[in-house]
DNA sequence: GGTTTTTGTTTATAATTAAATTTAATTAAG
DNA sequence: CTTAATTAAATTTAATTATAAACAAAAACC
């Protein structure tokens, strides 16, 4: 245990407390002193005082006095959401998304910029630089209320160097994007693997905000999880935790692009159910598919099959179902291994989440060996496709609101 | 996030640095007031405060004076070892061990009581409050000195309830341990799954106190793994984290006890080897095991099948090199999905492990995505069969030394 | 209008850590 | 042999912060 310890100190005491108390702002707000103390625990003059400090400061502000139920009116209290702005970017692989919000997840605006066909890292890099340049000198935006940036890029990312390790759909390796960014803006940036983004969107935001063990699971071109553990997204020794796109399902099953057999990924992934609807279809079987795609068979992809199955394809959905099986060996497999209280999916394949969900569901509380692992919570992210660049912004939100900021 | 949110308070701040200083005294005894400040960044005078409480309380003691090195003689400090003792049992399929040791985990006594064939929980607890009470009584041992019994246990446990959910391999349900060892014994009680004790065991005195986040596979009849993360013990939402022995790595292949298809158990569990031997014995192969286990294949089991492998037969060789592989690729999901620092591999299989782990390595390093997954280091606990029962007496320290208890 | 309730502040106190000082013991240098 | 320097430990004093109790102000209720 070469661990570095934590000393109970001043410091620590009073820094505890003052992310304690606006983190309760944050998501009760408004709320008057008297509230914080009772919700916290702490006594009334600990809250006065370091509800005075983060008054200096600016991110909270007073506000009109609320509605008394039999004494003094209280004081309510709000997060100064609308003074500082956070962005975030969601580096996929066709474009670049980005947003820029208040505190709260505001959204004040979005924009997107496509990703040319041949690209190298320094042609990204010089992208991503013009697209916040673009969004920050939007008119509504006040350029000095900026904090920082969060930047979700698919792939292994490395957060502390905060690069992007490989990024396997744009095929490039080892593009600093941190220490790129932070010459060019002056300010907090910060970059992370997209579905522990995504996770991180879900507890700030999202479902998350009710639990906070679980797991989020990532379904587009790949496959990815970010894994929530007591409130705090886990990284795993070297950042590459959540490669369940490569969970080996079957060992004598089809090859992957990584090399191996029978990865989640040749069977739940966009992609490989495309793959999969293709095959069976120059095999004669038809379907309304073919129709939607102008009889060209490159035109297929996960969405058409989506289309085709919202309208009554039985070839569609039962591939979409199929994918929902094996993506529930996945997190079968998962729960068995880190038993969550919840799981989340999201990506591109949450647009298809009715064909494709019961299928998952149906899977755990099959294969799955207790009551409770059988139950299992599994939602669909509410945010979406949006799930991903939301917690690019929370990147930047850990940092204002953990212990060790003083805001 | 419905956290019990920490508020910081002086008893912690308080807790927080007895603590610190009661494991640094344990990981370092011998040592000096001023090299205990050198080391935690306290200052002298809070070192001292806390040191001269736990002198109180027994749990240290001052010892001779140690090597000056140009000054005055520093006053070492060691853990009171001796003067506390811990009882842990390790409850398997076959029988009951049952240890006594020092807080330092220096072994007093050690026994072992056969489990009978037909057993229900009545007598199952019968047995093991017959097993205390017989090591507690030995004649080595002042009974006063006893603090704790910690008690592994293979299968389903709830360690908060300190009950045996289910125990596969004697078929019994709901086993309240912890409350009929309270009422009887009178002295703080833990119940944990046998793959937690163990990697409990490697964090505090084995392979793991050089590092604070890795994980430990118990190969037996099942295949088990605790986590550690950050220095604690991982239990998931329900306390089933850690059933990798039903990952199913083959959809489609062999059927397990479990109903599912292709677990890693009907590959690399100790049962799974020997069944394999057996079937290619009946196909017509030869093998030296024939010979060992008298032409009688009812007693191949994986103990003879190792012996025969070590004697240069090819065919047990192979078979154990066979589980090495599928257990490689079970360990690589677990990798990819919570990307541990390092694989302590203990259980009934590390007496073969000269013939599984170099097929674990070879696959580990085969089928991991990146460098730093592939050079996961897997080693072979050193504790071998004793791994759980210590692991067991590991559970009660980690009740005296953390932070919350006042020794 | 008086009483109660609620909110927030002030004042004083207690629990700690933090810093500076003192005492002691030992070694090394002169 | 003496003295200075060094290290260790203990003690004193100061600073920091939470806590407790008292208090003031405002609103609601009777």
């Amino acid at each position: 245990m070469t661990t570095k310890w934590q000393t109970g100190s001043f410091q620590l005491m009073k820094s505890m407390n003052r992310s304690l108390i606006l983190n309760i702002i944050r998501q009760k707000e408004p709320i008057s002193r008297a509230e914080i103390a009772k919700l916290t625990k702490l006594t009334p003059p600990t809250v006065s005082n370091l509800v005075k400090e983060l008054l200096q400061t600016g991110i909270i502000i007073e506000r009109t006095l609320g509605e008394s139920s039999g004494g003094r009116k209280p004081t309510l209290l709000t997060l100064n959401g609308e003074n500082f702005h956070v962005i975030g970017l969601d580096v996929g692989s066709k474009d670049i998304k980005v947003i820029i919000t208040t505190l709260s997840c505001k959204l004040l605006k979005k924009k997107c910029f496509p990703i040319p066909e041949s690209i190298n890292n320094d042609k990204l890099l010089e992208l991503i630089i013009d697209s916040i340049h673009s969004i920050k000198s939007s008119e509504e935006i006040d350029e000095k209320k900026i904090i920082g940036i969060g930047v979700a890029m698919h792939g292994i990312v490395d957060p502390e160097k905060g690069e992007s390790v490989f990024a396997p759909n744009l095929n490039l390796h080892h593009i600093p994007i941190k220490a790129v960014l932070e010459k060019e803006f002056d300010m907090i940036v910060k970059v992370e693997n997209d579905a522990r983004t995504m996770s991180l969107g879900e507890l700030w935001f999202g479902n998350g905000m009710s639990s906070e063990s679980f797991v989020c699971i990532n379904v587009g071109r790949g496959i990815g999880a970010g894994i929530v553990i007591n409130g705090k997204l886990f990284h795993g020794n070297h950042s590459i935790s959540g490669e369940i796109g490569h969970m080996m399902i079957d060992v004598n099953g089809p090859k992957c692009p990584c090399g191996n057999y029978g990865c989640l990924q040749t069977f739940s992934s966009g992609p490989a159910i495309a793959e999969g609807v293709k095959k069976l279809l120059r095999l004669g079987h038809s379907s309304l598919i073919e129709e939607l795609a102008e009889n060209n068979l490159d035109k297929i992809n996960a969405e058409l099959i989506y289309d085709a199955a919202k309208k009554g394809d039985q070839l569609c959905t039962t591939a979409l179902q199929q994918a929902g099986y094996y993506l529930g060996i996945g997190l079968t497999n998962l729960i068995h291994l880190i038993n969550p209280a919840q799981i989340i999916i999201g990506g591109g394949v949450s647009n298809a989440h009715e064909f494709v969900i019961e299928g998952v569901r149906k899977t755990v509380s099959q294969k799955a060996l207790t009551e409770s692992a059988k139950n299992t919570e599994i939602i669909i992210s509410k945010f979406g496709a949006d799930a991903t660049v939301i917690g690019a912004v929370a990147l930047i939100l850990v940092e204002l609101f953990s212990s060790k900021s003083a805001a």
